[in-house]
RNA sequence: GCCGGUGUGGCGGAACGGUAGACGCAGCGGAUUCAAAAUCCGCCGAUGGCAACAUCGUGAGAGUUCGAUUCUCUCCACCGGCACCA
């Protein structure tokens, strides 16, 4: 009897399916189509644990989709634009293209010897110009539709580099190269206008019964609809222009309290005053200082300038209320100006302590009858929109009510008295997507100064990025291109200048499911195969997604059926979400003469001390694996150890897949016996010499398989796959002890190598064939749990 | 700061309103062996007890329920996202 071998088995039947075509996938109208597909990763270089743990979960779900009879689309690409390949230029010198198609030719050979069903034929990256191309094409026809236009929008800016950053790039509010304070500037940028589908990609969540309820509520609150009342006050003396300032509240039941109004320092007025008052002026440029991200902006100091302006209270006419400019006002949100009320509103409150002004109470909590006011130092009250309270200072009496009905009531009162109306709003911005960056889908705009921009012909597509650029200066290498700019008006053929920004990355992953249909087509899509392979039936990946890409694509998808790129019921792309876990490492830690830590890979390891020095380490628990802290595991020297079916057997088995899983070399080595022990017991079985005179039990095995048949189809449908794993192992324990016949534990064993063949390809056509199965086991149809054998008879 | 999630033996986890700890790892004991590796069998939450068994036990605290790991609330810790990381 020869011993389990992976490296053979799984070479030679990777090459079987290959040459068999076994997952390309064609049309056909035989069988139900199933489309799967994981998050296409960033080619980094190597792939890592994650990657084998999200392309193996995919594979399962693909093969068992196989086995069930249905047309399987698996296919795989590269999301391979983005900032890591012009930083490596800048870094060493090369090339952002050279970085990008090396690293994606070495991952794509990492990635083979996985055993994946995938069918690479289908293969594109989103850096390929027949790929940008069609993404230039979907955004003129986006264009026409009016889903794209111009705006100011803040970047953050670097005044010693003179350069956009990204968010990523500034750390601690200076720039990550510069070490200089950042600034939020305002440049002119392209937008995708998202908030026009605000309603429907809010309300078509309900529809979405197989993605986490989780992802749903985070798009929820991200879209954010709320009912509010947009009203204006006015001014007692005017000012730049402005007799009044409108202001937009969800909280209109406290109006009553309100003490200032809070103006943004990007607001028009505070501009206007700032252009004439070097005091204002010094406080907007104080309050522009730092980055742009919504943290920075919540959790920074809280900053006001008192303005001296005054505004007339609507209603309470007795008094007129302090305009401030305060830096926590976001001219992005509603109308770039609030007001503020304290005593309901922590933020508010905080800001009034600090500049002294007065906090009006509005309400007391009806349990409580002491003072509504907050006391000094408390916190505000803010009561829930459900808690039942007594308006002290409201529009619809004393009586007691609901924040959710006094809203309604102070919304009704106020229009009934020619003070604004309920507006509905939503927190959903609209999806900037101009980077000052190179390594980016160009933006297919020209400039002329006669006809403004202009959208590039068609037929000139692609706009192709060019190569000889250099990277050893901040800033946008197309900007400084001696030629690159130079075009001719599309309209009307004069001189004009190219659109130097390129697109957002999250563009190129915002259609890749939808161009994986027909990768090849001269349109962004092809009619028949989108209509055919469309939707995706399960998507996979991280919930780090779970907003922005999500979102995004959600949008595209809508987009593209407007534009005639997708059929209407494409527009929600992804039938089944699933969001898995990270692969974690413990972290070995010593540390250096001056008490730094120094960080130890695995491999240098063994029984808590460093294998070279025998000098002890520090063990930290598990965290996601990171080159910085050396706690990765490489699949390659991983799959040389034990072979990919124990690398996929492992990362499925030891956690539940939503959940991060830790990987051990003690779990890989068990992982890889259990392999080796299934491999021994068909080796036996096969040997066996059929009607030898022993006792047999051949109903207790059977019973236990169809059990099992049941319960891993089970667990394999509602990605139960650690959970499904524990019961083959329990099956695997019953077979190897069973008494029963050789032909009924040659039908069980047969069965057990289809039932692991999702998981252990390689292995389980090696058993299949073994034992005399019939061609591939992953063409085998599914088995069925004949009803009869799950019948418990006894209690 | 805001939004979302997670917390069960020494470890990964199972059960998800009804015997907590399936399955795996580690550990302990045994078989096989000249010996070892490999393999096979058994034990394995804590405390007390020779044992039968008893008590406690699912991050902390409260609540709903005949019954809570599971549902609700508050808190703590950690993780993900916060619109230019991908």
């Amino acid at each position: 009897m020869s011993r389990y071998t992976a490296a053979e088995i799984e070479a030679k039947w990777q090459a079987a399916w290959t040459e068999a075509g076994l997952f390309t996938a064609r049309r056909s109208a035989d069988k139900p189509k199933y489309y799967v597909l994981e998050m296409f990763p960033y080619p980094s270089g190597r792939i890592h644990m994650g990657h084998v743990r999200n392309y193996t979960m995919g594979d399962v779900i693909a093969r068992h989709r196989i086995a069930t009879g249905h047309n399987v689309l698996h296919p795989m690409g590269w999301d391979a634009f983005g900032m890591p390949a012009e930083n490596a230029a800048m870094a060493s010198g090369g090339h952002p293209k050279e970085w990008t198609y090396s690293n994606i030719a070495d991952m794509r050979a990492q990635m083979k010897p996985l055993g994946l069903s995938i069918d690479w034929s289908r293969e594109f990256a989103t850096c390929d110009p027949e790929y940008y191309g069609q993404q230039q094409a979907l955004f003129i026809d986006m264009l026409d539709k009016g889903l794209v236009y111009r705006k100011n929008a803040v970047v953050n800016w670097d005044p010693v580099d003179m350069t956009v950053l990204a968010n990523e790039q500034v750390i601690d509010g200076k720039g990550w190269r510069s070490g200089a304070d950042v600034e939020r500037r305002e440049l002119t940028q392209w937008f995708f206008k998202i908030s026009e589908y605000s309603d429907e990609l809010l309300t078509a969540l309900d529809g979405l019964d197989d993605w986490p309820a989780k992802v749903k509520l985070m798009q929820a609150n991200w879209i954010g609809r709320s009912r509010g009342l947009q009203f204006a006050f006015s001014l007692t003396e005017q000012s730049h222009g402005f007799d009044r300032l409108e202001v937009y509240t969800t909280r209109p039941d406290t109006l009553l309290g309100a003490s200032f109004l809070g103006i943004s320092p990007d607001h028009p007025l505070a501009k206007a005053l700032e252009a004439d008052n070097p005091e204002v002026a010094a406080f907007c440029a104080e309050a522009r200082r730092g980055g742009t991200t919504e943290e920075a902006l919540e959790t920074g100091e809280k900053l006001g300038f008192d303005t001296g302006l005054t505004v007339r209270h609507p209603f309470d006419t007795g008094r007129d209320l302090p305009v401030w400019i305060a830096n926590f006002v976001l001219m992005d949100y509603g109308t770039g100006a609030i007001f503020g009320c304290p005593a309901h509103d922590q933020r508010d409150l905080d800001f009034a302590r600090k500049y002294g002004l007065p906090v009006i109470s509005t309400f007391a909590p009806v349990k409580d009858d002491g003072s509504p006011l907050p006391e000094d130092g408390g916190a505000a009250f803010v009561p829930q929109k459900t808690d039942p309270v007594i308006y002290i200072r409201g529009f619809a009496g004393d009586t007691e009510q609901t924040g959710a009905q006094a809203i309604d009531a102070a919304i009704a009162f106020c229009e009934q008295n020619g003070v604004g109306q309920g507006v509905t709003r939503f927190r959903l911005r609209d999806w900037g997507l101009s980077r000052q960056r190179y390594w980016g889908c160009p933006i297919p705009i020209v400039h002329c100064d006669d006809c403004g921009a202009v959208p590039e012909r068609k037929e000139n597509l692609p706009v192709r990025l060019p190569d000889d650029v250099s990277f050893d200066v901040p800033g946008n290498p197309l900007d400084r291109h001696p030629t690159w700019r130079d075009a001719a008006c599309p309209s009307c053929g004069k001189p004009a200048r190219r659109e130097t920004d390129t697109m957002d990355t999250f563009v190129d992953s915002s259609w890749y499911f939808a161009r994986f249909t027909s990768p090849g087509s001269a349109t962004p899509t092809d009619a028949e195969d989108a209509a055919y392979w469309m939707n995706v039936d399960q998507y996979i990946g991280g919930i780090e997604h779970a907003i922005l890409h999500l979102l995004y694509s959600r949008f595209f998808a809508r987009a593209m059926h407007a534009t005639g790129h997708l059929p209407e019921k494409a527009i929600e792309p992804f039938n089944a979400l699933f969001t898995q876990g990270m692969v974690t490492h413990e972290i070995y830690q010593t540390r250096d003469a001056n008490g730094r830590p120094v960080y130890h890979l695995p491999e240098s390891v063994e029984n808590g001390a460093l294998k070279a020095t025998g000098e002890p380490v520090e063990i930290i628990p598990s965290a996601k694996m990171s080159k910085s802290k050396k706690n990765v595991v490489d699949p390659d020297a991983i799959l040389a150890q034990y072979g990919a079916d124990t690398a996929r057997w492992f990362v499925l088995s030891d956690s539940p897949p939503e959940r991060d899983v830790e990987w051990t070399a003690a779990g890989a080595d068990a992982a890889h016996k259990h392999l080796a022990r299934v491999w021994r017991i068909a080796s036996e079985i096969a040997e066996a010499e059929a009607g030898a005179a022993v006792p047999q039990d051949d109903e207790a095995l059977t019973r236990a398989l169809h059990r099992t048949i049941q319960d891993v189809t089970l667990g394999l449908e509602s990605f139960g796959f650690n959970a499904a794993i524990a019961k083959l192992y329990a099956f695997t324990s019953v077979l190897a002890k069973s008494t029963a016949g050789v032909a009924a534990r040659r039908e069980a064993a047969l069965v057990l190598a289809q039932l692991m063949a999702p998981m252990t390809p390689h292995l389980s056509e090696e058993v299949w064939g073994l034992l005399g199965g019939d061609g591939f086991v992953t063409a085998a149809a599914w088995p069925v749990a004949e009803p009869r054998w799950l019948v418990e008879d006894s209690v």
